[in-house]
DNA sequence: TAGCTGATTGACT
DNA sequence: GTCAATCAGCTAA
């Protein structure tokens, strides 16, 4: 537990689906109101450049500056209003694409996500939604690129190896290119946000 | 300036 | 199964 590094920025120069594959498994912890919250990742969608149409990227010039940039940062963006989604840049500088964090396992500072979210600690509504764990842990537009290799929020690679089946299949609650299979989860995990469709 | 959209959730029938 | 909540940022004019 003591002291493994976030993962390198290099790790995110990589092109967003083997990205958003070897985030399964990995560890999100959060640093925010004076509680440490961590989580493994259990749910993953990439999204590429201007050529996907479900991008923000493609749509959404004020997420330029993040996109284009060296990776390896989050991209906090407000959903219906009311819904904070949280993804991690990738692909290296002028390669635009993004990792959408949609569901993680709840490891540590339990207690405190139950409180923010106010649910029962054993529900696995805590953290098996894509706005859901942003509550969970507290994530805000504040978070809003900050720096994933240090600093309050960071993502660490998995304590152990990993041993899960990884699951591909087609985008979900989209309403653009849902037929492209950018979509990975740990098949048969309780914590996956929706049934799986393969 | 006005109008529209959305990578969601939770409450309700 | 349906539907409202709520707002930043885009587009049209």
């Amino acid at each position: 537990m003591a002291a493994t590094p976030p993962l390198p920025r290099r790790f995110y120069q990589r092109p967003a689906p083997d990205v958003a594959r070897d985030l399964l498994g990995c560890v999100l912890v959060s640093r925010l109101d004076g509680t440490v919250s961590a989580g493994q990742i259990m749910e993953t969608e990439a999204y590429l450049g201007p050529e996907d149409a479900a991008s923000h990227a493609a749509f959404r010039p004020s997420s330029h500056r993040l996109f284009y940039g060296p990776g390896g940062h989050a991209y906090v963006f407000r959903a219906y209003g009311l819904h904070f989604c949280l993804n991690a840049i990738a692909g290296a500088r002028g390669t635009p694409g993004c990792v959408l964090i949609r569901a993680l396992e709840p490891t540590q500072g339990v207690s405190s996500m139950a409180l923010r979210r106010g649910v029962p600690a054993h529900k696995v509504a805590l953290t098996n939604g894509p706005a859901k764990l942003t509550q969970a842990l507290g994530i805000t537009l504040r978070e809003n690129a900050a720096d994933l290799t240090r600093g309050r929020l960071t993502i660490r690679p998995p304590g152990a190896p990993r041993e899960f089946a990884v699951a591909v299949g087609p985008r979900v609650g989209i309403t653009r290119a849902t037929k492209r299979r950018l979509r990975f989860w740990v098949r048969g995990n309780p914590y996956v946000s929706r049934p799986s469709q393969t």
